[in-house]
DNA sequence: GTCTATATGTTGATAGAC
DNA sequence: GTCTATCAACATATAGAC
């Protein structure tokens, strides 16, 4: 049904007969490099059309190996499929960064900081976008992903949040500002936008992600700074 | 592999041999059972195990029919699919219905039902969770689905929108608020956390889900009321 | 380390009796 | 309207040559 002919591998290797060993790296390289484009090449096609829809033969020949090759590099398809979810330490490691490196700005300015990264990292078609529907949509499904993902998504919630309480300290927010729940609406309303416009082209997503992030976090500030002095008495 | 023997009927009919027309119903009626009876049957499997991974004999079995039924009330797979997912305008009624029923209430108040609305809908393992689920995961995946999935969202986003406007006008909620952002921010800041914790026992949701949806509704608030009076010139 | 060939089960869908 | 029986295609995974 495939047509593709795509072989997505950045080395002539593959498709030739056993290949000798000479010419370009030790097996072990060649081995290292083989398992990496199948992960590669099975996440575009997981993000595309699901992890029980895309067949083991449809990954071979989009990698441009033989099946069999699959099968002695994993030991099964829910191994490769393990195989490429756990890049998704990146995922949380990207936010944590962003937050680290930001630690002298203002809370706005961090805040404004972070989602404009979230924009630029989950772009459609982006390695980052794939993973991330990936692991959502095939851990309500798969018993085996459901706790990776459960963990990733902890991980950027508490690591915003902690930071979130180092700006309350600091006075830059609501002293009572529920620093948790605070980083689960902002993350929240960037998620849900992402995964309600995967349709848009790379163009449209340019056009309206960064504006949509941008009045995000205007409105997420207005109910967390602390610099919108209340009227006193107003307001519980 | 699956040994269920759970039937899922309602009546008693299914099972036996072809069954004379009398004891029951018409046999027009008795097939409009049967459908819908497939179709329930059908959105349960999918939301726990997904589309692809769920085939027509596991659907036939927990129905209590044999295979051939389905491909006598449905053309294909993909047919059922859709026949499950043709509920979907419930899911954007409710939230309508919720919306004027509220029309005399305070701003606060409204924001405060909805938001308790979600989390009594979306309860785990409830029938509006699966579909929710079902149609977020196959649409990213299924061209069929995914416009569909994008009118639900919509009407759900601008239905909220369009209410807030209504708001703003009375001088409820901030001038310069965007009604349309600011219902995504509060829509997608409760999904996002539905998505997250599926895996909580419904005793569990019982704790954590209205909780949660206070404070976000709160938070939300804040960032949206125009009872909070800003002191003059500060804040863009 | 990769290939070809094959084993074995399951899939979605059809045909025809009742 | 439902059942039983059956089909061809495809699934995952293995075996052995090179």
């Amino acid at each position: 049904m495939i047509d593709e002919t795509v072989h997505e591998t950045g080395d002539g290797t593959a498709g030739g007969a056993a290949g000798g060993t000479g010419a370009r790296g030790t097996r072990g390289e060649q081995a290292r490099a083989t398992k990496e484009r199948l992960t590669r090449v099975a996440l575009r096609l997981f993000a595309e059309r699901g992890y029980a829809a895309t067949s083991t033969k449809m990954i071979a020949r989009a990698a441009g190996v033989s099946e069999g090759v699959i099968f002695h590099h994993f030991s099964s398809k829910l191994e490769l499929l393990l195989g490429v979810v756990v890049r998704r330490d990146v995922l949380a490691g990207r936010i944590q960064e962003l937050l680290a490196s930001g630690d002298d700005l203002t809370a706005a300015d961090l805040v404004q900081a972070v989602t404009a990264g979230f924009v630029a990292m989950l772009g459609p078609d982006g390695e980052e976008a794939r993973l991330f529907r990936v692991m959502l949509c095939e851990s309500l499904v798969t018993p085996e992903l459901s706790a990776a993902f459960q963990a990733t998504s902890d991980a950027v919630i508490s690591a915003v949040a902690t930071h979130l309480r180092g700006r309350v300290a600091r006075g830059e927010l609501r002293r009572d500002l529920d620093p948790s729940t605070a980083a689960s609406t902002l993350i929240g309303a960037l998620l849900w936008f992402f995964l309600t416009h995967q349709e848009l082209s790379p163009r449209q997503w340019q056009d309206q992600a960064p504006a949509y992030a941008a009045q995000v976090s205007d409105q997420w500030l207005r109910g967390a700074l602390a610099t919108h002095t209340l009227v006193p008495g107003e307001a519980s």
